[in-house]
DNA sequence: CAATTTCTTGACCATTCAGTCGACAGTTTT
DNA sequence: AAAACTGTCGACTGAATGGTCAAGAAATTG
């Protein structure tokens, strides 16, 4: 039996050794194309490459290349909701939406390479995940303004639409991953130990609680 | 003589009406190609469909891929640096922001297609224009950040990185733009009429001048 | 250690793709 | 309207690509 029917196999056999360490390596390999080429501008030989394995060995794990790329899209995926979950949990907003400005930042410097094939795929018109993102995305999205707007009824956060707010701290954040190559090509030398993720972080939460006007 | 030499032909002969034309739609059809699946995701034939036109007809005025590639993203780049160069002539910090804003916001709106082709080109570690980044846009940041600088040290905005800053405002504006599958999906049908985008300006003018800590 | 299962790969196939070519149609110039 | 130039396209080519298959190598199990 191959092992390829991943539904039945996760569920009632157990994977092997071989199997669980190269299905880590494709998706790692599958990563990292899908990430800068997008889904079809990648190639399996590409990956399979860049996994250091044959193209039909790899197409013995995963039989089409959709199953590559959506493997390991569901697996980026987990990663990108889980900050936004947990915000709110405090009922502090400064704190909080400093944590989630935090937290986006370090995925975007600890993964880019995941932010970018999120970024990719909603470039391209969100094919593959487009119910996730009319369902349960929107769901999480619906639940986190609701907070955000009880904390402006109670006249502790100024009245922005939430909506946006949330849209705001996605873009910035995630634009240092994604943008990474330009952001490098405007700080010049200096982000070799991407010591700009500091800078960075002290200047957006600066500008999202303080705004730009000189203290009043 | 064919019109591809497109460099002699366009300094030394001029250009047939019906090559204004063609060439014209080719860039059109491109850029909506490129823009949704990047250089590699897009096929010729596409891109000549999209034309309305035969794939060697569309070879006839651009001999090869990359040659249409490098036209649309060269005629894209423009529309890209135009806003930025706009900053700064008015001298007052808090109204050049909102200007550059607006201009931005308005960009995305108006042609987000542009705003995409050059966020797949950035992602795909800028191959082509590269070296633009390093040079043109990195002088024009520079420029501008020092205007910037400048605004600070004379206490007319609040302390904040301007390299980060204009990274806040390109990522926050074009995300309207790159994500738009993402805005309308989490805003529902409200966006039908694009009437979301007057918010979003609200927004982020709010945001960045004034923050999101109510008032002091 | 023999049988069974899992894993690996070279050779292969059908399709798609970028790009060419020659013949012909349309347009402009004289 | 003839000549010269410009534009269009069907048919093609070679290379790349997604995917298959059979046969053997490696690991696991009895």
């Amino acid at each position: 039996m191959t092992p390829v029917d991943t539904a039945r196999a996760r569920q009632t056999k157990k994977r092997t050794r071989i199997q669980e360490e190269n299905e880590e390596r494709i998706l790692d390999a599958a990563l990292e194309i899908f990430s800068s080429y997008g889904f079809r501008g990648a190639t399996v030989d590409q990956i399979a490459q860049s996994a250091g394995m044959t193209k039909p060995n790899l197409l013995y794990y995963f039989r089409r290349k959709d199953d590559i790329y959506l493997a390991v899209l569901r697996r980026t995926l987990e990663d990108w909701l889980q900050p936004l979950e947990a915000l709110g949990a405090s009922d502090d907003p400064a704190e909080e939406i400093k944590a989630y400005i935090d937290r986006k930042l370090e995925l975007s410097r600890e993964n880019p390479k995941a932010s970018r094939l999120y970024a990719m795929e909603i470039m391209q018109g969100a094919p593959v995940i487009g119910t996730v993102l009319n369902t349960r995305l929107k769901m999480l999205v619906d639940e986190k303004t609701s907070v955000i707007t009880r904390w402006i009824a109670e006249g502790r956060l100024a009245p922005v639409d939430p909506y946006h707010l949330i849209f705001m701290i996605w873009a910035t954040t995630q634009h240092y991953a994604d943008f990474d190559v330009q952001v490098r090509a405007m700080l010049g030398d200096e982000t070799a130990d991407n010591g700009h993720f500091a800078i960075a972080t002290r200047t957006l939460e600066d500008v999202f609680l303080k705004g730009l006007l000189p203290d009043r």
